[in-house]
DNA sequence: CACGCATGTATCTAGAAGATACATATCTAA
DNA sequence: TTAGATATGTATCTTCTAGATACATGCGTG
């Protein structure tokens, strides 16, 4: 069963930034940590719920609009335990990389156009993944730079490799248009 | 909403290997696509019930074990307009980057475990797909196989990728425990 | 014979994505 | 002035998928 990681989101939210509301956090999340995570309120409204009857947060007395949520220091404790465990291997499905496996049943005219969105979806990703670089190193200093530019560099370096791939994969369909799959398989030797 | 896109994988699965029965379609698909793609029996069988009502698929007449389905005419089509449409953008949701944009809560010595485990993720990762790669290429012929390298490339490409982000990472926890922020900062530049 | 494994069908629970609904306040354009 | 748009805020519902669990049959092994 998986574990709920929504929960210990929301618990570094509020260390890093609380007292903040649900609406709040739903934002702080997407400015924050957009590239890489994403919560709903779907998972805010009833994850806050839960973490207060567990005394993992608390309602901040805090006054002005809405409701604003602070970290208990058991919440911090739980945070800190949830950062020592050894994270999941990721996993994810690519629509991609299945289109492109069944690739076969297509025409090359339709395959070149897969690519080309997968060309287009790299380099959006690339830009704004080098966007929100620059961004974050103009507001964090110290050891909070460290880590959130560490975090840039994973993202921009997959973003690079896949840009890469997109592009060497365009050139291997052209070959394949032009010459057969022996011409396709001689550009990825 | 979020298309069902399992069905369209099941219908990839007929088309390429039909007929099969539904335990039959979560073992190809896990042993085809298992690198970048997954299903459950929970998805499988109510979606092959599904596709059934819908006419996309049939029960095969084939003798034997079990209840092998296979695709029909309006399935292929079905399946075809689907691989046309332009794949969604990747997002997926990394807990080791999480963990690592809340790293200022831990101390170094968790930090670098973190990142340890990364690494090791992301070499086996290499390693599995590099594996596949091999048994791919000894299985397969002209164009299925041109569209199984390439997803074999982009795979490989990424997990490289991986694995040189964490090398470096490490090397970067190990400035920041030695100098602090300013000598971490200097190896990411 | 009992147990483990493989093939096979089926369904349930839980987590997350995303849409929708309602409320209040403020600002802007007609 | 009014209506619509936007922002902040809370809440919940639906849908999709991950993963566990249950049941059944057949075969092989100790």
């Amino acid at each position: 069963m998986r574990e709920k990681t929504t929960r210990f989101v929301l618990l570094g939210a509020l260390a890093a930034a609380g007292p903040l509301t649900g609406f709040d956090l739903r934002r702080w999340v997407g400015a924050e940590l957009g590239a890489f995570w994403s919560e709903s309120f779907g998972q805010i409204y009833p994850g806050l719920r839960e973490l207060q009857a567990e005394g993992l947060v608390a309602a901040a007395d805090r006054g002005g609009e809405g409701k604003p949520y602070r970290i208990t220091p058991a919440g911090r404790a739980a945070l800190l335990a949830w950062l020592s465990r050894s994270p999941r291997p990721e996993r994810a499905r690519s629509e991609l990389l299945a289109k492109l496996h069944f690739g076969r049943f297509l025409g090359t005219e339709s395959v070149r156009a897969l690519l080309e969105a997968a060309r287009r979806h790299a380099s959006e990703r690339l830009e704004s993944v080098q966007a929100e670089a620059e961004a974050l190193a103009q507001r964090t200093t110290g050891e909070e730079r460290v880590f959130a530019q560490l975090t840039s560099e994973r993202l921009l370096s997959v973003a690079r490799a896949e840009l890469a791939w997109a592009e060497r994969a365009l050139r291997t369909v052209e070959a394949l248009e032009a010459g057969g799959p022996d011409a396709a398989l001689a550009t990825l030797a």
